[in-house]
DNA sequence: AAATTAATTGAAAAACATTATCAATAAGGG
DNA sequence: CCCTTATTGATAATGTTTTTCAATTAATTT
């Protein structure tokens, strides 16, 4: 099921301002802010209002379409979501974000902390920084080099 | 070392606005923004101004005296640090904030990913929600009420 | 204990980000 | 192709964070 379909299936339209930012972020491998998105397809000879980049990214987050994340300085982005359970990885360096299916691996430690502060665990936010293998490459060829 | 010392060790003085907010973080059992720091200090009789509490919670995260934690519904809010390596889990009823310590549980997935993907890992955001025991209580009595 | 000095504060303004309003527009069903 | 209604975009309102700079205050020196 695609993204048109998702929005049509739960009673939205597949407008133009919807149509720019799924496009913008599909083509995008880093996460994007509200402002970077709208300057972006601005820029790219486009035509829409900030608002409906909200507008649109708030839609869109809530369908799973798009998913927020955050930067290691703590600043939001969105990227393309990935459908089902999973989790982002952003290069430290270019920013480019992967992702990551699942949580079975988390289990363990849920149930730990489970029992150790009698919390019941209900959801969890779990984002990995660390060097993309395009940026290890680059610093390794300027480590090389001196 | 208190957090007094932290101040003066890295070249800080320790003033009031300073010693304001990390006394009411130290009262509060959940996370609270830059606003609701600053509401809560001139209700309770203090005077100080609302850029005095955004420079201190910046010098005081820094200094990893208090952590920026994130809500589950995205809205970020400031808790007292505890030292060390560690991550919160937040209560999804009264939002009370309980910490839980170390990350050699995620290890293996941290392995797991570093396969999977090509990136190095240098770091990551980890945050749980759920409900505390005290909200699990209420919860069940008001079941058995009905 | 008073004087000195430099970090820190607070008020105001500027900059930036997000949300609300509402008439005009355009998507999708008939 | 028309009709209905969701959606848009412009404007304004609201909210948040940062900048600036003279006045203040913490900590050091005398």
């Amino acid at each position: 099921m695609n993204w048109q379909e998702v929005l049509s299936e739960n009673g939205y339209r597949v407008s133009e301002p919807r149509r720019l930012v799924m496009q913008l972020l599909e083509n995008s491998s880093q996460p994007l802010t509200p402002l970077q998105i709208y300057s972006a397809l601005l820029q790219s000879g486009n035509t829409l209002g900030m608002v409906s980049v909200y507008r649109a990214l708030e839609l869109l987050t809530e369908l799973c379409l798009v998913c927020l994340v955050y930067n290691s300085d703590g600043s939001p982005g969105y990227v393309l979501g990935m459908g089902g359970h999973h989790h982002h990885i952003l290069c430290q360096s270019c920013h480019k974000a992967a992702s990551f299916a699942g949580s079975e691996d988390l289990s363990a430690l849920i149930e730990k902390v489970e029992a150790d502060t009698n919390y019941r665990v209900k959801d969890h936010l779990l984002q990995l920084y660390g060097i993309c293998p395009a940026c290890q490459e680059k610093q390794s060829v300027r480590q090389e080099g001196n």
